[in-house]
DNA sequence: GACAGTGATACAAACGATTGCACTAAAGTA
DNA sequence: TACTTTAGTGCAATCGTTTGTATCACTGTC
């Protein structure tokens, strides 16, 4: 049916081993062969088939990539990137989405693991432990987690929250509450170590909480009763839901209370007013991610830590403190 | 390295046909030596090669599953969904991006072609004869566009526009804009024409316009100049665009005009006003997509066209026309 | 003129599974 | 008793590539 290396071998008079090389190998095949060859597969419409190589190299030219959940609007620009990333590289991409269960993220892994060279885990919900034993049978790439051992992307939320905080205080907040995430959160405690540190201001932690817009819409009344005129929320999500918290209770942003998200997701952009937020660079993670693994692929694993900046990016919701 | 059949073979000191037949023929095997084989496979940590399977038997257990934009909101949700059904049915699914560049999806389709059983055409940006061609590669299913010979899943956008204009018309609007997509769209094309339909309103045709927020705010002078106070809009972020043009005209939604987009993606529900949309079963469209597309790989192709039901939800963009 | 060196190609053995066929032994049939 | 049947297993070819080694015809060297 499928036009092999066989077909093209037969009709240009040469054999199989001959075709191989035509493409993984030219400098040893004579150059008007090699024309010939590869003008004649090109006709036939001959694509190498990639099972076979793998069996023969041990090389899939397959990653996987892993995310607790592509809905989340966090995600897709990352996976977008890697795909992007990936190509460049002749390489093809797995997506898969383990629903945020740990149990899930580790069946997904084992049945990858076969059929690709290497797994980009993004933000894993798996213990250390589980991702140290997996290591064994598959390289990873490890993105918004510290894991010893293996390559690891972060973004640097902490000089981003310092950013914010002093964005605030800059406008005369002088009280500033701090929405964190989930407990476990490698970001959350980024976040509150960073702003803890800083001087000449209160920062208040309200959490944990949900990363999400319900998290944030449950944190209003909290806010309120902090006195804060500032906030920093853990990610858009969170913002947006506490903006709207805050509007049901009559408080107006950026009126009464400024808030500033992270992660710059679409949403964001588009909400009312228009959040100011720190960009994570999520499509800059996910192409590094890649190349990341694409190298410890074939070579040991550099075990290093890449952390990527993050900006502050000033819109609608913080303006200046009224008092 | 990693274990293979053979390993399982002599641990368990029979041959690999047999550990192959407890596998994928139970029936060929003397129970005993199944269970036998079974627990010193599991032992051994053993774990099929898909790619040598993929030799033999020609099916890889792969689908690949193409999409204009991965960060296009509309799109994660069906991603998502065809992902978790592919799962369910033991398959991988390789996504890939093809950024609006029909050379790139052809490219991709060809490379992937190989690796797959299946591919699915989300919003395919191709020309049908060229999808018609690779058809003879590779099975298809097509989403959102009609495409004969092949399986297609698609979104009752008519009765969706319909519900829109007669939710218009309830609250007393009697002229309504149709802000339209891009030319090529069927979407935009089934909207317009059930729109057309509509008794008891006047329809006013407002594009082509790019599918996204800039293509609603520019739009916005035209609805004005309309005259028209009911508008529905290609896409959510060309709704939520529009609002926001309109809001730049001094003009209030739902106070002054109405808005209805369409997808019903997570931004549209976190603007301000919260959009009323028709909401697009995107979930549903991944699900069914993949299974008529495993259906399709291993008999012949129903080459029918599925409609799935929209639903108008009605949220903050819409009110009474008053006049 | 014999021989090493080299460039180009052919040969054949893998890779890890599947599967049609052959074989054996025990059971069923006449 | 001689036969067919059947269940269970082994054998070996096969899928489409890659790649180490063998072959062969030149060219250049002494």
């Amino acid at each position: 049916m499928a036009v092999t290396i066989r077909d093209v071998a037969e009709a240009s008079g040469v054999h199989v081993s001959t075709v191989s090389r035509a493409f993984s190998a030219p400098h040893l095949v004579n150059p008007e062969t090699r024309t010939r060859v590869l003008a004649i597969a090109e006709d036939l419409g001959y694509r190498p088939n990639r099972a076979a190589r793998a069996l023969t190299t041990g090389r899939t030219h397959n990653i996987g990539l892993i995310v607790a959940d592509i809905a989340n609007p966090f995600f897709p620009p990352l996976i977008k990137a890697a795909q992007a990333q990936a190509r460049l590289r002749d390489y093809h991409v797995f997506v898969a989405d383990t629903d945020e269960d740990p149990q899930v993220e580790e069946d997904l892994i084992q049945t990858l693991t076969k059929q690709v060279d290497g797994v980009l885990l993004c933000s894993p919900r798996l213990t250390n432990r589980t991702i140290e034993r997996l290591r064994e049978e598959v390289p990873f790439v490890v993105v918004n987690r510290r894991a010893k051992g293996m390559p690891t992307v972060l973004m640097d939320v902490g000089r981003g929250a310092r950013q914010a905080v002093e964005h605030l205080t800059a406008l005369g907040h002088r009280r500033i509450a701090l929405v964190t995430g989930p407990s476990g959160s490698w970001t959350s405690k980024e976040m509150q170590e960073a702003a803890a540190a800083m001087n000449d201001v209160d920062v208040v932690f309200l959490g944990p909480n949900p990363p999400t817009e319900l998290g944030g819409l449950a944190a209003a009344t909290d806010v309120i009763a902090s006195g804060a005129t500032g906030v920093l929320a853990y990610n858009d999500l969170v913002a947006i839901g506490l903006i709207e918290g805050l509007a049901e209770r009559g408080k107006n942003v950026p009126g009464d209370v400024s808030v500033i998200g992270v992660d710059d997701i679409v949403p964001g952009r588009l909400s009312r007013p228009k959040l100011t937020t720190i960009a994570m660079p999520t499509a800059a993670a996910g192409r590094i991610a890649v190349d990341l693994l694409l190298q410890s692929v074939d070579s040991a694993a550099t075990a290093a830590a890449t952390m990527l900046e993050t900006a502050l990016i000033v819109r609608e919701s913080t303006g200046k403190a009224h008092r």
